[in-house]
DNA sequence: CCTATTCTGCGTATGGCATACGCCGTTTCC
DNA sequence: GGAAACGGCGTATGCCATACGCAGAATAGG
């Protein structure tokens, strides 16, 4: 059986068991150069300063001051240290509000505490799949969540599908300041987006584009 | 100047204005042997039976009987196939409603015809960027949702912040739709999930995890 | 009808990428 | 003090997007 996929048996990275600190003292052998927290830290900062697409096995092992080859010895795959990088970049969630404020108020404390976050690594919102969270810091976020929920009423089911909504939006919602955030001048390029879309809609055709473009959509996107 | 980046002078893509229709005949030399809908619908099928990273430019090519290269005839870069992808991918919009139903009627109708779009196609939800919608379709679905709130007598700005939202939303819901009606047995893997789950997790400071865990969160993703 | 023009398809080449494999040296256990 | 396990890394493979330039085809103008 190969010893690197998994550890305790479950179908689990190496790597991701390791970021939950389930981990067996390794007996025999030298002592690993680096730690799965260097290397996510690593890539982390490739990825904030340089952007998502930066970051590739032989840029991180050189940041790290290692071969490429030898970052296989920490991660089985890249799409594990994107993993890695997500559950650092997002951090441990916001202390909990205490329940005497209600389940609104810890569930807005939560989404701006989010927002905050995807603003701060909007690369990290684009890369989070829709794979169930595993990795420590995202559980926990989905832990803090649902307890905000608790004296709601709601089924568990009914508290996951709230989560679920809320985390999306706030996912949504902070792409589009990210991107609102980033584009230069900010009317400079509206202003150009509009003139290219007018060329291009006929009027008859597409009123309500036009009018939304007349009235100088800067606000939106 | 370069021939192949803008035809009219406005700095959209060759192949975007293409898809608008603005296009002079080229006067001399061979016919193209191709068109960019064929193109573009080549790559759909592949991304539809293959998923979106088996579409790579030689793919594409040899499904449409040509070289690699000759693709960039008709696409200056493969961003651009993808932007056309998606264009062919969600289509038309569907026709409005009668604005008699009201503005919630009209949006639900745009809501539900879109999520149908993008279970249709997952991949096509997950490449949508958030550049501004330039391609014709894009802009068709965002006309018909702006028509929809006409007589909301919210201002242009708002209608673009509504319409933002809800294709947020629905973009959203159907990545999770799709997601759960994509996962084997369905009930297989969640309770694997919970299990692995369950196993990291420290119930004393999971407490409301495990909760929904041992709820069994099937119909959660 | 002929020729210059301009476009197409495509062969070749380049540089980057993720990653499989195996060697060697190091560390720790018995 | 061996033996076994483990880490670092050199090398190699195959895929990818795409720059460049050539040769042939279709058309325009004479």
């Amino acid at each position: 059986m190969p010893a690197r996929d998994n550890d305790s048996g479950n179908g689990l990275p190496a790597s991701i068991e390791a970021a939950w600190g389930v981990r067996e003292r390794p007996r025999k052998g030298p002592k690993p150069a680096l730690s799965l927290s260097q290397i996510a830290a690593a890539a982390v900062e490739i990825a904030t300063s340089d952007g998502l697409a930066a970051v590739s096995m032989s840029r991180v092992a050189a940041e790290c001051g290692v071969s490429t080859m030898s970052l296989y010895r920490y991660v089985s795959a890249k799409d594990e240290l994107i993993m890695l990088m997500i559950d650092t970049a997002i951090g441990a969630p916001p202390a909990a509000l205490p329940p005497e404020q209600g389940w609104r108020a810890g569930l807005a404390h939560w989404a701006w505490a989010a927002r905050a976050g995807f603003l701060r690594h909007p690369w990290a919102a684009r890369a989070l799949t829709s794979v169930p969270p595993i990795t420590p810091n995202q559980v926990a976020w989905l832990e803090r969540g649902l307890s905000a929920l608790r004296d709601t009423g709601l089924t568990e089911d009914e508290k996951v599908a709230v989560q679920l909504l809320v985390s999306g939006f706030v996912r949504n919602e902070a792409m589009l300041a990210a991107d609102i955030a980033a584009s230069p001048v900010l009317g400079q390029t509206m202003a150009s987006y509009g003139a290219i879309l007018a060329k291009l809609t006929d009027p008859q055709r597409f009123p309500a584009v036009r009018a939304a473009i007349a009235a100088g959509l800067e606000t939106a996107h």
